[in-house]
DNA sequence: CTGTTAGCGCCTTCAA
DNA sequence: TTGAAGGCGCTAACAG
């Protein structure tokens, strides 16, 4: 391996003192060197093939460039799409985004605040989703603090309760609204396909829904809320459970059996929620596996609105959430302000942003006879 | 902003040096540090909240644990699957990864690699799809043989043409096998969707694919190969484009008017391939809105194999490139290897790993008639 | 305008 | 085993 070359070099390629070489490279503020010796140490800076260490300028200024993302599942695309918020966001501001999954383990969340910590990132993001489990949630909690009292500038998207810079995304509330126009639309059976328990964004969007239901009066069976992965093969593996259940089987076999002409009755559902499109997808995909038709003899609805799937036919009812929209304003939410620890959440200017997301019906739930 | 704990704050707190301070929380090789006073320095960074920084241990060190990875734009599947390859490979060696989106701009992707080399990253992993630019890709060169010279690790996904370690994606070949397979299945006048002329990856499945018609003795026109933005709502555009220019007229028209019974004269197309499964998704939806069948009066056909998109229907033939995979194995291959600025590049071990696609045949190309 | 000189926070010889 | 001291690459006063 060669050597790096460093400052020292150029100065003395190019014939100047380090200092000199430093302002001709960067301009220190109020300073101006002369042209024609800027120009020789630039070319010194060319030719020796020189890059300034970050590390080193990091140490010195006290700061960096660099600002970082945690999320649930970089390969999720609504992951991504708030990735892609950040980073157009931290584009304007010329600074570099680190990103991490923590792939559903609470403490891969702590460890990578550690290491943001550590490499004095001048901000986080956090959006990994929350995790139910108190002792990573405390140790979570003492890091972020812990960096924000350093000086550093932090947004978390999802409530953690933490008094720090949030966006708030409505999960419950959005997902009772879907439960009272889809039971506006007539449906009155329906079934849940959750997250792992764990995670509290699946939870929200359940105990929303359910709400939701009630307040329609319409109530929902606990044995058809069925826990699987976040995942789209979650998503099939828990419709292709619920259906063994025999949650459908008054379409399979009943209504054919008696003829009268009496459609799902009510030992049926007419309805499936999946926390996520993803999957939601995949509970569509087990349906037509068996043979099941979406949405005539059973609607699915989903969450998210991910804008690949928004090809998918039928259309799938959904609640949009403008992920991309959020990753932007987070960065700048955490950027925007300052940590004062002596003063409280209010008066240190922790500053909550609700983000609610809108009702989105499609092909997937039409409206009931 | 509450000033940060340095490692001399706990080693007085802890009434050691900062020699001692030092073996005692990261334990220098070799040395070994008294149990007690290691208890009683681990006992004051954790009252002190002490995080150690980073950007110093680097300086030091000469090296970080940082990898960087350039792709196109994290919001498409296929880079973000590719993204959680590297990172899960990052994951097993403690490394944190820094993720950069080009979107589109040769420029943006030296920058990057410039930002990256300035951190002293220990490696990267470059995805951004190559330009067919030559100003930028010169200076491209210049700044990762820079890097790779001054004992950086370098892997490129998708051939560049350097003397660098090199994951080979196989696109000319596999779209090529593509139009075989088509030609074989009966089809006969085709029309293309490609991506920004700019991009080499499109023109790389665009040429091969019109070399695997040629074989067929199928010839591909000119004119019936429409760029667009490489996605969704740019293939939604082209397709629409080319329903304006009548190339399916005999499907909407012809075949009804004249009711011979001889549908598709050869001068309407049978099928459409999108460059990318992302495009094609939004060809079928243009087609959709206008009233056209797929497969019934037209096949399309992708590329990718993007999983989100695995159960759209009519299911998408496609080619399969394991993108999880290849991310995971250009960390590793980076990694792998050291570069020697004094040989060239098969001594110095730059290694070449050439991944070919699978032709995936689905629903939306069924065999004509 | 330029050079000299302190550091920044940390690790690592080198003595003790 | 511990501590003192030098140095990593760079910037920012401070003189000149």
């Amino acid at each position: 391996m060669a050597d790096q070359v460093t400052l020292a070099d150029v100065a003395r390629w190019a014939g100047v003192s380090v200092a000199t070489a430093s302002r001709a490279l960067h301009g220190s503020v109020g300073r101006t060197v002369n042209p024609e010796l800027r120009a020789r140490v630039q070319a010194a800076a060319a030719e020796l093939n020189y890059s300034p260490n970050a590390n080193a300028q990091a140490v010195v200024r006290g700061t960096t460039t660099t600002v970082g993302l945690i999320v649930h599942d970089i390969a999720d695309p609504s992951a991504a799409a708030l990735a892609a918020g950040v980073m157009a966001a931290a584009a304007t501001r010329n600074l570099i985004v680190t990103i991490s999954s923590t792939l559903s383990d609470p403490l891969a969340e702590v460890r990578h605040v550690e290491a943001l910590r550590r490499q004095r990132a001048r901000a986080i993001v956090l959006a990994g989703s929350r995790f139910n489990d108190p002792e990573s949630a405390g140790r979570l909690a003492e890091e972020l603090l812990g960096y924000a009292v350093g000086g550093g500038h932090v947004a978390v998207v999802g409530q953690h309760r933490l008094p720090l810079n949030t966006i708030a995304i409505d999960n419950a509330g959005s997902a009772r609204r879907l439960a009272l126009t889809l039971a506006d639309l007539g449906y009155r059976r329906a079934a849940v396909l959750s997250g792992p328990e764990a995670i509290a964004t699946s939870e929200d969007r359940v105990s929303g829904f359910r709400a939701g239901l009630d307040q329609a009066g319409v109530t929902l069976d606990p044995d058809l809320v069925i826990a699987a992965p976040f995942t789209r093969d979650g998503g099939y593996v828990a419709m292709t459970e619920l259906l063994d259940l025999g949650a459908l089987d008054h379409d399979l076999t009943e209504a054919g059996a008696d003829g009268s002409g009496h459609d799902r009755p009510s030992s049926g559902i007419d309805l499936v929620f999946a926390v996520n499109d993803v999957m939601a997808v995949g509970a569509v995909a087990a349906l037509r596996d068996r043979g099941v038709r979406v949405p005539a003899d059973v609607a699915v609805a989903g969450f998210d609105d991910i804008s690949t799937l928004r090809d998918v036919r039928p259309a799938l009812t959904t609640v949009r959430l403008p992920m991309q929209r959020i990753g932007a304003d987070a960065l700048e939410l955490a950027l925007g302000t300052t940590f004062d620890a002596d003063a409280d959440s209010a008066e240190r200017g922790a500053r909550v942003l609700t983000v609610a997301g809108d009702v989105v019906i499609r092909e997937s739930t039409p409206a009931r006879g």
